[in-house]
RNA sequence: GGGCGGGUAGCUCAGCUGGGAGAGCACCGGCCUUACAAGCCGGGGGUCACAGGUUCAAGCCCUGUUCCGCCCACCA
C-alpha cells in the first residue's frame, strides 16, 4: 500500500486484507522523530502536562512491567498532546550504581582482570565505555514500544547537570545538619563489597538453627545458656544481657562470664530490650555484628569488637583458630569446638529471617563501619502533609496507608556504597588538620589551616539519592529554567508500587524540601507484571516474556492494547500471549472495518463531514452517533481516573459490538443501495465516525491508526496533532437508542428462531411480531425493512394481537411475540422445554418484584422511580408469562393434532 | 508480630457512590453472507469462599471464619 502522507494514490483496493504491523511500526516511528513530533511545547499560554519516566536502568533490558509502564504513560502523553497542552515526556536512564558495576565487573572477569587490578579512574572509564556501547539498548526498546518522549532532553542521572543537582542537594543537606557521617552499624553485602540500605535488604524466611550454648560464669560454677542462630558471632560478644525484671536473674550468683573460646570476661547486663520468654531469657551481646546489640552497647557503655571483616571472613580479632576462616565455616568450627569443651547445650532446628542483598542475594551482614546518613525524620514530615491533605493523590487510594506507615517509621537513610560507580561524595578530608570540608565544588585547600593536602571521600553515593531528585534536576534545576517554572510540578507519576518506598516516597521528600513543592500531582501505581500462573517473572524461573518478541509477532498494537485492557487498578496482571493474540484480532478488526469503510468513502469530501446535521439522518445513524458520543465520553473519563482498562473496553465494544457488528451491517443496503441521499448520508457519518474512533483509539494504538489515518480521503497531517475527541451533546439521542434497543431486539429473536431452528442462514422465511404497544409496533413497522434485511425475513406482519400459524416456532422478549412459521420443523419437545424453563425464570423474577411491591416498607422507604420500575417489571412480567402459557398450550395442541 | 490485597462462568478478570450478575478467552451448534474465517450468527455455563448482621433491598456495607498472595518488622 501506498505510504505518502496524502491519500493521491491510495485506495481501498491496495489495503491488505490483513494488518500487516511489520513495516508500518518502523515507518511511523522515523516519521514521527523526524518531524520532531514528540518534541515538548514552550509555550506559555497554553496548559501544561508532563510526566519524568521512572529512569531504567542503563543495563536494563525491556521487560512487560516496562511495557506496561510506558504504554500507560504515552498514552497519557498522546492524549494529552492532541488535547493542545504543552506536553513533555521526559526519558532517560538511570546509571543503577550496584548493578551496572556488577555488569561491567563481570566483563572484566572474563578478561580475566578484576576492577582492583585496573584502578578506579580506569574503572569507571571502562564503565563509561560500557554505557556508550550498550547503554542506550533500552532507549532503543522504548522507541519500538512507540513512546513518545522528547528524546532531545534524554537525561542520564549521571551526566553533568544531573550530577551537579545531585552534589548541591548533598551540600546543602549537610549544611543544614540533615546529613551526617558517623559509625553504625550497617547491612554489609561481602560480596558487592558495599554497605546498603535497610529497604535494599530482602529478608527471607531460611532454615537454620538454634544453638544454646554455655557461658560459665567467672568463678567457674554455673553457667548461663544462650541461645543465638550465629554462634560465629560469639567470637565478638562483649556482654550477656537479661531483663532486668526478670526473677530467675534477681539473685545471680556473678556479675560476669567468661567468653569461651576467647576466654575473657565480659559483664552481664541488665536491658528491658531483652524478650525473657525467648529461650532462657539471656541474649549474647556483639555490638559489632547485630543492629539490637549494638543498640544495647550504646546504652551500657560497651566495647565494640569486629570479629568480620568486609569480605566476609573472620579477622585477626576472631582469634588464631578463626581468624581467615569463611564466616559460614567458622559458624561449623565454633559449633565443633563448643560441643568438645562441653558447652554445647543442644541444637534446634529453626526458620528466622535472614537479610539477603537485593543485587546478588548474599547473605548480608550487619556490619559496623563508618558511613553517611540522611536525617529523614524532617523532610517526612513534610511528606506525609503532601499527601494527607491531598495536594498529591495517589491511585489507586489504598496504598495511602502503605506510604503512612512506612513514612511514620522511617529511619534514617543510609546513602554511602563503598563502590565505585555512582556520585562520588563530594566531601573532603584534610590531610593535615583533619577538618571534614563538604562542598559542592572541588574545593582548593582546607579552609581551617589552609593545607591543599585533601583527599575526597572514595565513598560514592546511592543510587536513589540522585533518583530522588529527578523530577526537577532533570528540568535544570538547580538553575531556574523555564522548563522549571513551565512543567514542575509535574502532572502525574506513573510507576509500578514496588518501588513506592525507594523512590517515590524520596521524590516527595526532595522536591518538597528544594523545591517547596510537591513533585507531581498524581500518583498512578499499577500493578506487577506476572506470568499466567500468578507467579513473578524471573531468568531464574524462565517464565519471563519478552516484550521484543511480543512486538515481533503480534505488533506493538496488540501488546499496547493488552497492557491497557489489563491495567485495571490491583496488585497484579497476569499475562499470556492468548490474550495478546485476542487483541491482536481486535487491531486486524479494526484494520478491516476501516478497509471497508474506505471502499464506500474514497470520493467524499472530508469537509462535508463537518457539516453533518444528525436531526436529518435516519435511525442508525442518529444511533451511532449517540453511542459514539457514549465511546468518547467514557474513554475520557477512564482517562481521567487512570481507570485505563475502562476506557479500553469502551472503545473495544463500541468498535466491535455496535460500530461493525449492528451499524455497518445495518446500512450495508444504503451503501450499496441506490438512493443517492441515502447513500451520501450514511457515508458521511462512516467516515465521520470512523474518524472520531481513530482519533480515540491513537493514544493506546498509535501505529496502525496512524496508518489508516493516511490513507483516509484529503490531505492529512499525523494524527497525533489531531484534536481529542469531544462529545458533541447534539449527538445525544435517547429516543434513537430506545427505538434500535427494540429492533435489535427483534432481530435477535427472530435470528434465535433461525439458528435452533436448523434453518439455513439463506432460505427465506416470513415472520410475525405480535406487539400490543402501539409505539413499539410502530416502530417496529416503520423499519419492517431493515430488520427484514438483517434477517433475511420475506415477510414481517406487526399486529397489536392475534394468534400464531400452527407449526411456527416462538421467541419472547419483555412483551413481544415472535413466531416464525416452520412447518413440520418445530421440534415440539426441545421447543416446550425451552419455553418451560424460560417460564421458570420469569416466574422467579415476578415472585421477587411481587413481594416487594407487597412489602409496605419498600414502598416507604425505596426512592420513587425504584418503585415505579418495580410496578413496571411486574406488568411486563405478566405479559409474558401469559404469552408462555398461551405457546406452551399451542405445542401440546399441535402435538394433540 | 503488624499491615495490605484477593477469593465472582472452565481460565483470566471487570463490576466506581447498595436497586433485575458482566467481558475477553475457552466451549457447543450453524454459516466461506460481496470489510474481516484473525470473521459472522446463535447458544450453554455462576447458592458472587463460608457464617452471621445492617437494610425495604447486599457481589457491593459491618462482624467473624477460612484459603491464597504481597509488604513491613531488631525475639537473639
Amino acid at each position: 500500500m501506498k505510504q505518502d502522507n496524502n491519500n493521491t494514490a491510495s485506495t481501498p483496493q491496495d489495503l491488505a486484507k490483513a494488518y500487516e504491523f511489520k513495516n508500518v511500526e518502523d515507518k511511523w516511528y522515523k516519521i514521527w522523530e523526524e518531524q520532531k513530533k514528540f518534541k515538548a511545547g514552550l509555550d506559555e499560554d497554553k496548559p501544561s502536562f508532563c510526566i519524568v519516566i521512572p529512569p531504567p536502568n542503563v543495563t536494563g533490558v525491556l521487560h512487560v512491567g516496562h511495557a506496561l509502564n510506558n504504554t500507560l504513560q504515552d498514552i497519557l502523553i498522546r492524549y494529552r498532546r492532541m488535547q493542545g497542552m504543552n506536553t513533555l515526556w521526559l526519558p532517560g536512564t538511570d546509571h543503577a550504581g550496584i548493578a551496572t558495576q556488577n555488569v561491567v565487573e563481570r566483563q572484566l572477569a572474563e578478561d580475566g582482570t578484576k576492577r582492583h587490578d585496573i584502578g578506579r579512574k580506569k574503572f569507571i572509564e571502562r564503565v563509561w565505555q560500557w554505557r556508550e556501547e550498550s547503554g542506550g539498548r533500552i532507549i532503543n526498546q522504548l522507541k519500538r514500544l512507540g513512546a513518545s518522549c522528547d528524546w532531545d532532553r534524554e537525561r542520564f542521572t549521571m551526566d553533568k547537570g544531573l550530577s551537579r543537582a545531585v552534589r548541591e542537594v548533598f551540600t546543602r543537606l549537610y549544611d543544614e545538619g540533615l546529613i551526617y557521617k558517623g559509625d553504625y552499624i550497617i547491612n554489609w553485602c561481602p560480596r558487592c563489597h558495599t554497605a546498603l540500605a535497610d529497604l535494599e535488604v530482602e529478608h527471607e524466611p531460611t532454615d537454620g538453627k538454634l544453638y544454646n550454648i554455655r557461658y560459665p560464669f567467672s568463678t567457674g560454677n554455673g553457667y548461663l545458656v544462650v541461645a543465638t542462630t550465629r554462634p560465629e558471632t560469639m567470637l565478638g560478644d562483649t556482654a550477656v544481657a537479661v531483663h532486668p525484671d526478670d526473677e530467675r536473674f534477681n539473685s545471680l550468683p556473678e556479675k560476669s562470664v567468661t567468653l569461651p573460646l576467647v576466654n575473657i570476661t565480659i559483664p552481664i547486663i541488665f536491658d528491658s530490650y531483652v524478650e525473657r520468654d525467648f529461650g532462657t531469657g539471656a541474649l549474647k551481646v556483639t555490638p559489632a555484628h547485630d543492629v539490637n546489640d549494638f543498640e544495647i552497647a550504646g546504652r551500657h557503655d560497651l566495647p565494640y569488637r569486629k570479629v568480620i571483616d568486609d569480605n566476609g571472613n573472620m579477622n585477626d580479632e576472631a582469634g588464631e583458630a578463626y581468624s581467615g576462616l569463611d564466616r559460614f565455616e567458622c559458624r561449623e568450627r565454633v559449633v565443633e569446638d563448643l560441643k568438645k569443651l562441653g558447652l554445647l547445650d543442644g541444637i534446634e532446628d529453626y526458620q528466622h529471617g535472614v537479610g539477603h542483598c537485593y543485587r546478588c542475594h548474599t547473605v548480608v551482614e550487619p556490619y559496623l563501619s563508618k558511613q553517611w546518613f540522611v536525617k529523614v525524620k524532617p523532610l517526612a514530615e513534610k511528606a506525609i502533609s503532601a499527601v494527607k491533605n491531598h495536594d498529591i493523590r495517589i491511585y489507586p487510594k489504598s496504598w495511602e496507608n502503605t506510604y503512612f506507615d512506612w513514612m511514620y517509621n522511617i529511619r534514617d537513610w543510609c546513602i554511602s556504597r563503598q563502590i565505585w560507580w555512582g556520585h562520588r561524595i563530594p566531601a573532603w578530608i584534610c590531610e593535615s588538620c583533619g577538618e571534614l570540608i563538604v562542598k559542592s565544588v572541588d574545593p582548593d585547600r582546607c579552609p581551617k589551616c589552609n593545607s591543599t593536602d585533601l583527599t575526597q571521600e572514595t565513598d560514592v553515593l546511592d543510587t536513589w539519592f540522585s533518583s530522588a531528585l529527578w523530577p526537577f534536576s532533570t528540568l535544570g534545576w538547580p538553575k531556574s529554567t523555564k522548563e522549571l517554572s513551565l512543567y514542575y510540578p509535574t502532572s502525574v507519576l506513573i510507576t509500578s508500587f514496588d518501588i513506592l518506598f525507594f523512590w517515590v516516597a524520596r521524590m516527595i521528600m526532595m522536591g518538597l524540601h528544594f523545591m517547596g513543592e510537591i513533585p507531581f500531582k498524581d500518583v498512578y501505581l499499577h500493578a506487577l507484571v506476572r506470568d499466567e500462573h500468578g507467579q513473578k517473572m524471573s531468568k531464574s524461573k524462565g517464565n519471563v516474556m519478552d516484550p521484543i518478541l511480543v512486538m515481533d509477532k503480534y505488533g506493538t498494537d496488540a501488546l499496547r492494547f493488552t497492557m491497557t485492557a489489563f491495567a485495571a487498578q490491583g496488585r497484579d496482571i497476569r499475562i499470556s500471549e492468548e490474550r495478546i493474540e485476542g487483541y491482536r484480532h481486535f487491531i486486524n478488526k479494526i484494520w478491516n472495518a476501516s478497509r471497508f469503510v474506505l471502499m464506500h468513502i474514497r470520493d467524499c469530501d472530508p469537509k462535508e463531514t463537518e457539516s453533518l446535521d444528525a436531526g436529518r439522518l435516519s435511525l442508525p445513524h442518529q444511533w451511532i452517533l449517540s453511542r459514539t458520543n457514549r465511546a468518547v465520553s467514557e474513554v475520557i473519563k477512564g482517562l481521567s481516573d487512570y481507570r485505563f482498562n475502562d476506557s479500553a473496553s469502551a472503545i473495544y465494544q463500541f468498535v466491535w459490538r455496535e460500530f461493525c457488528d449492528w451499524y455497518l451491517e445495518w446500512i450495508k443496503p444504503a451503501l450499496y443501495g441506490d438512493d443517492q441521499e441515502a447513500k451520501a448520508g450514511a457515508r458521511r457519518v462512516i467516515f465521520t465516525v470512523l474518524e472520531i474512533t481513530l482519533k480515540l483509539l491513537h493514544p493506546i494504538i498509535p501505529f496502525v491508526t496512524e496508518e489508516i489515518w493516511h490513507v483516509l480521503p484529503g490531505s492529512r497531517k499525523s494524527i497525533m496533532t489531531e484534536p481529542f475527541p469531544e462529545v458533541r451533546p447534539e449527538w445525544e439521542n435517547k429516543e434513537a437508542e430506545t427505538a434500535m434497543t427494540l429492533l435489535m431486539g427483534v432481530i435477535s429473536g427472530i435470528r434465535n428462531i433461525r439458528s435452533e431452528m436448523m434453518i439455513h442462514p439463506s432460505a427465506s422465511i416470513e415472520a410475525s411480531v405480535i406487539c400490543p404497544d402501539a409505539e413499539k409496533a410502530s416502530t417496529i413497522e416503520q423499519f419492517g425493512k431493515d430488520v427484514k434485511a438483517m434477517t433475511r425475513v420475506t415477510s414481517l406482519s406487526v399486529r397489536a394481537k392475534g394468534e400464531c400459524p400452527k407449526g411456527a416456532a416462538s421467541y419472547i422478549f419483555d412483551d413481544i411475540e415472535i413466531y416464525v412459521p416452520v412447518k413440520g420443523l418445530v421440534d415440539i419437545e426441545k421447543e416446550t422445554a425451552k419455553l418451560t424453563k424460560e417460564k421458570g425464570k420469569v416466574e422467579t423474577r415476578l415472585k421477587k418484584t411481587t413481594n416487594k411491591l407487597l412489602n409496605e416498607k419498600f414502598l416507604a422507604n425505596a426512592p420513587e422511580d425504584v418503585v415505579l420500575k418495580e410496578k413496571e417489571k411486574k406488568k411486563t412480567f405478566i405479559a409474558k408469562l401469559a404469552k408462555i402459557d398461551k405457546s406452551i398450550t399451542r405445542l401440546s395442541e399441535i402435538k394433540g393434532d
